[in-house]
DNA sequence: CTGGATCCATGATGATACTG
DNA sequence: CAGTATCATCATGGATCCAG
């Protein structure tokens, strides 16, 4: 049981939102359902560390809070936990964590830590935003150990999704996560291929400045 | 001693972020000395329902990660905590929270439940950030309980800062924080003293109207 | 009086193993 | 695949106490 009603009590709209996602592992919980519904396999595998137990009580506390809705198909075990629209509004949430890290809490990585594509793709999705407010309308096209990722600024921001796009990008990038994550925090060039229209890409390695300007420090 | 060393040991901006920042009650610690440095007892008082072991503890690893400074003045008792900059630039994360918890978190107060003016005012500022983007530099003079506050939209976004204004402002609302409460919150006019000219003026109720269409279905 | 420290009880989390 | 069960450990809350 152990519902987690723990409050804190204040007249305050930030204590109100940290009594629903403060909890320990909650906002990775939500940062890794923000590029879609996932399985509790996935979320385990990229939260690496999480001990099932606490996920699924994550997961439950997040569904009684309304942000997550689980979807059973009849007949199939399979079970995809997917944001609701409140939990989708954390997103700013997430971006604001994301820029300060890059900022104030980078350190290298510790041997054997784990590589997700899509935890270096949302770095690279918060560097954009960090790196300011040229935009133009702007679509990066990562390809990433076979898999498709799309990056798009909107003017006023930045968001990450999941597939292939169906419309055409401005910048298509292919390299496997390791050469990626060195390309964005190392300045690695080797195995990352960058194909584009020439303002494009010296706009996409702008944002690799910046986070490079902001990790050398460290 | 219990140094809280535990990490998420994940390749991800927002997990190193957290790794700081994501323990009970750290960010409203920082939330209460983004106005300003403040006393042990001060910030006790603020942070109603944190024991002292707790809040000895926060700010001794905040000082620790370079987020806190404490100034102890020679010959003289009194202990300021003060943000560093990199501990101010968790603004986003407060605001971006509190903009989150008015659209999705709002509850009624629990009887009893402590109200301080900084908190309804850092709504007031959180609730000017929501409501939107037609930003000429604003300047909002708030006097609250015998206190002074500034609230300023530079067209970009917008501060709290504690004291009494030194150059002109737009509006000035003189209220007793519960007046200022129930204003927000519930739409009451009663005891509440709003000067300025007509168009600011109704600049300062679009953002109130704002506060009150996200509260209104809870 | 401010600025904490100490002790104990309880609750939350981690590690590991196991199951429908 | 999607969790549950059990046990050990750690963090937090509550109360009290203390030093300058």
């Amino acid at each position: 049981m152990t519902r987690n009603v723990r409050t804190y009590d204040h007249f305050c709209l930030v204590s109100r939102a940290l009594e629903r996602v403060g909890d320990r592992w909650t906002l990775l919980v939500i940062r890794d359902l923000l590029t879609g519904p996932n399985r509790f396999s996935d979320l385990a595998d990229r939260l690496g560390g999480i001990t099932p137990k606490t996920l699924s009580q994550r997961l439950r506390e997040l569904e009684d809070a309304g942000l997550v809705t689980v979807d059973r198909e009849p007949g199939r075990r399979e079970v995809r936990y997917r944001l609701t629209p409140a939990g989708t509004d954390l997103a700013p949430v997430v971006d604001a964590l994301g820029k300060w890290g890059l900022r104030h809490a980078w350190r290298r990585p510790r041997p054997g830590e784990p590589l997700h594509a899509e935890h270096v793709l949302r770095a690279v999705t918060q560097a954009a935003e960090l790196a300011g407010a040229d935009h133009r309308p702007t679509r990066w096209h990562f390809h990433v150990d076979g898999e498709d990722w799309l990056v798009v600024g909107d003017g006023r921001g930045w968001s990450l999704t999941a597939g292939a796009p169906t419309t055409p990008v401005d910048v298509t990038i292919t390299a496997a996560t390791g050469a990626l994550a060195a390309f964005l925090f190392a300045r690695s060039e080797s195995d990352v291929d960058i194909t584009g229209d020439a303002g494009p890409v010296r706009q996409f390695r702008r944002m690799a400045d910046t986070v490079a300007a902001a990790v050398e420090p460290a």
